[in-house]
Formats: C-alpha cells, sequence, structure tokens
DNA sequence: CCTACCGATCGGTAGG
DNA sequence: CCTACCGATCGGTAGG
C-alpha cells in the first residue's frame, strides 16, 4: 500500500460542505473530520492524539505520517472552519439587501454553521484558554479578521448614536459564538434565533 | 506547628468581599483563593494541584489535608464563587426600582464581578467541557439557580409578545459570561457596559 | 501504518 | 506539611 492516492476528487458524498481545501488527501480530511469533532466535543487538552486515531482507526503516533504535531492540527483546523464559514457568510450577506437583512443573514448563517447537529466546525474558538501560548496569538489572529466581517456590517447600521459600536459588535458576536451551550434542537430554528437576535439588536 | 489556629475571624483586610463562608480555616480560604485564580486563567485541565501547590507555597500532595480531591476543589469553589455573585446580584436588584433598572443593576454587578482585574470569580463557568463528568452535572445544576434570578428579572419586562423571553434571557446572560473575553480596561467601565447592553435590549 | 518506547506530567497516596 | 512514590496518560519519536 504505497502513498500516491491523492488524485480523487471527493470520492465520498460530504462534498456538499468542503470545510477543508481540496489539496490535501481524503484520509487527511478524514482525519481532520474526526479530530475536529473530538476537539469541538471535549476541547483541546480533553482530546489525546490516541483518541483521534482511535476514531480513525489506527494508533496515535501513526497520525504523524499526516501532521507535524497536535498544535499544527489544531491550528489549521481552526483556520479552516473559520474561512469555510466566512466565505458561506459572505455569500448571504452578497445576497441580501439591507444593512439589518445584510446582519440578519450573517447571523442565520453563522448560527446554521454553529448548531449544526453534526457541527465539526467552530465550538472551538473559544477555549483559547486551552490551548498552548504557542499558537494562542495565531488562533486570535485569524478569529479577528474573520470578525472584519461583523465589524463592516455593524458599521454599516444606522444606529442611535448613543451606541457604541464597538461594544454592540463584541456583544453580537459573543452570542453568537456561545448559541451552542443553550440551544436545544426541537426549539427555535438557527434562522428563527437569527430574527430574535436582529429584532433586540435594532434600533435606529 | 500544630494545626488548632481556625478561631481567627477574618484576619486580612480582604474582608471587602467575602467570597467564601467564615466557617473555613484561613489557611484553606487562601488555597481557594490561590486556585480560582489559577483556574479562571488557565482553565481546569491546565492547572494541576502542583501549580496550586507551588503558589501556595507547599508541595501539591500536601493540598490533599485541605481538600478531598480536585473535583472537589474545583466544585467548592465554582459554588462559592455563584453563592456570592448571586448574594451582591440580589442585593442590587432590592436596592432598584422599576423591570428595566432592576435588570441593568443586575447586569451592571455581574460585569462589575467578572471583570474584576483580580477576577478570583467565575470566568469558569463556561468550560464545561473541560471538567470530568461526574462533577459536570453538578456544575450546570448550581448554574441553573443562579440564572433564576434572570430569569424572573426577564419575566417581568414589559416586553413586546414577538419576543421569545427564554432566547432573550440566554442571549443577555451569554453576553456577561463572555464579556471577559473582549473587555479591556480603560475603555468602557462595567456599569457602562451593562447601559450599553439595556440600551439593546430595551423595548417595550 | 505498527511496535515499542521515551521523558514529562498528572492526580493521588503512604508514612512520617 | 514533606518525601517519595504509584499507575496512568500524555505528545512525540525511532525503526521498520
Amino acid at each position: 500500500m504505497n502513498t500516491s492516492e491523492k488524485s480523487n476528487p471527493e470520492p465520498h458524498g460530504a462534498a456538499s460542505k468542503a470545510i477543508f481545501d481540496g489539496d490535501i488527501s481524503p484520509r487527511k480530511r478524514e482525519i481532520l473530520e474526526i479530530a475536529a469533532q473530538l476537539f469541538a466535543l471535549k476541547g483541546y487538552r480533553g482530546t489525546s492524539l490516541r483518541d483521534i486515531g482511535a476514531k480513525a482507526g489506527v494508533f496515535g503516533g501513526s497520525l504523524y505520517h499526516h501532521i507535524k504535531s497536535k498544535d499544527a492540527l489544531f491550528l489549521e483546523l481552526h483556520n479552516a472552519a473559520l474561512g469555510a464559514a466566512q466565505v458561506r457568510i459572505e455569500e448571504a450577506v452578497g445576497a441580501a439587501e439591507g444593512a439589518w437583512q445584510r446582519l440578519e443573514a450573517a447571523c442565520a448563517t453563522m448560527l446554521e454553521i454553529q448548531l449544526a447537529p453534526d457541527s465539526l466546525t467552530m465550538p472551538l474558538m473559544n477555549d483559547f484558554r486551552e490551548v498552548p501560548d504557542e499558537i494562542r496569538s495565531a488562533l486570535i489572529a485569524r478569529r479577528d479578521a474573520f470578525e472584519d466581517v461583523f465589524r463592516s456590517l455593524v458599521d454599516d447600521l444606522p444606529l442611535p448614536a448613543e451606541f457604541d459600536r464597538s461594544v454592540y459588535r463584541n456583544l453580537l458576536l459573543s452570542q453568537l459564538n456561545s448559541a451552542s451551550d443553550w440551544f436545544r434542537p426541537g426549539r427555535l430554528e438557527p434562522a428563527e434565533i437569527a430574527a430574535q437576535i436582529v429584532g433586540i439588536f435594532r434600533h435606529e
């Protein structure tokens, strides 16, 4: 079994949402998805390379054929998830008209991503405290770039003068980032929650 | 050096905010405060008993004279911090008149607690993912009891009918809980942030 | 990708 | 409260 099996464009049917770039092997993509799920569920420190290996059907040490280190794996994951989220949100924003409608589109997409039942995505964006110092600054920089989308959305709102837009944006983002803490399926849908959020945040 | 030195009522000047019950030894209180700071800074898994011991001037194993386990230590800490916060918030709410004023008083007090520079308090309330399964349900139950204060505050608001009060309350609480992620001293004060929050959340 | 292992660190304990 | 240690687990590596 050699390792030259990279020229396989999207074999398994989950091309629906391409979280990771196309220029990685299917096997590595599989490993990244498994790792993302475990990190989201148990946190950075709570997920060992042996755990990831076990779910992938190999021993922990074997992962080092695909990754450089646990740090690098987490960083790659985090950046890929944020990149994919950013693309989806920008698409949704581009399809909407009006400042409040664009904000609601962004919120709805963000919540759909964070609240997806199989969410191999981003519920890891917050526990920066758990992550080694060496990669934390890179994670924060990437997150800041992501949040620029919301910065410009908020800047476009016709808000009352007494509102501090920086605080307003941070409050909004903290709601979106921690919705998975209290969300329960079967009640309001992500889009309905987005409508509630914009209903609350809408003042002019 | 014997161990019978418990009958000392508040020796060091920090009686200003009694986070922990009076019926524990000063030494144990000291250890709890050190542990709280480290947990808040580095998370549950990122804080070892050796770390706590080092800051307290003893070896990790020596802490077991005062605690039963790391789990129990964290649980005690968490419950004491929430209990103290609840008392302060209920006092502030009791001193205010009007549903919106009471809400703002609760938010301001909550933010003062979470954003205090030496905050040995609660920025640990969120990383339940990091904590062992055995104590997680107890932590959640205690937090739910704490949040009942906000439940009744929100129920008293004259909100428009289209607002879902459960979602509204969760959104509000997630903002208060994660304000420490973006707060920077020197800009808005906690009370000013509370005013911004209520300004946003105020609809009737 | 596996076997077998390394040094480090963890929570916790015994015995004083 | 210390010394000295236990078994478990971790990220990572060598050599195949």
